[in-house]
DNA sequence: CCTTACCGTTAGTGGTCACTTACCAAGCTG
DNA sequence: CAGCTTGGTAAGTGACCACTAACGGTAAGG
């Protein structure tokens, strides 16, 4: 058995399954069609959707014969937020700075 | 020697240098400040800065004995652009999805 | 100058992960 | 039902990576 994490992050962090989740975001894909468009095997990319979903990154939705992935808002936005709390921290850091400098020209 | 890699998003997949690049988005901190608040080793961090400063998400500035490191606005800007480009294309194709369905209904 | 503090680098190791091959289950079509 | 398509899972392997211990190199302080 493979057990991988289920963090966002490291869901995103491999090559192959950001280029998935691109093609995902696009348009939901069935799982065949994923790997006719990728280098890797079609169990490669069924591990990484698997991946991708515990991660809440992704739904998958039954339909018919065929498994059609999509992209979870939630997810997505999740990490959306989480990224811009790094970004809200760093900037608000930049104009305490810039503030201080301020203070020493005057 | 080890040859890490320099991307930004392999570069915030790993819990520890996460919470590295979120204290160093806190306030601009020396390498040892950092260890002490962390259960690794100096050494440790000191490769986690490494991999950061190679992935463009943080700047070393030497002060005296001790040397600073910041988030380079550039890097972080860049990766939320990229997270942005999934934002908009999944939520493109949702709208796509809702006005097909208003079709349907009408 | 000698000591102390701060930091980067190297070498070595254990653990995790991406991948393939092989196999099995379920839906569609003749 | 038989055959084809679609897809998830198991097992095994090679590669990468996070970590520590040990060392060298540079600035501050007595």
């Amino acid at each position: 058995m493979v057990t991988y994490q289920a963090d966002a992050w490291t869901a995103l962090a491999d090559p192959t399954r950001r280029t998935i989740f691109g093609r995902v975001a696009e348009r939901p894909r069935p799982v065949g069609e994923l790997a006719r468009e990728l280098p890797v095997s079609r169990p490669a990319v069924s591990q990484h959707l698997k991946v991708l979903k515990k991660a809440g990154l992704v739904i998958d939705q039954p339909a018919g014969n065929r498994r059609v992935y999509r992209v979870d808002p939630d997810g997505l936005a999740a990490l959306r937020a989480q990224l811009d709390r790094f970004w809200t921290a760093a900037l608000a850091n930049y104009k305490a700075i810039v503030e201080q400098s301020t203070e020493e020209d005057s």
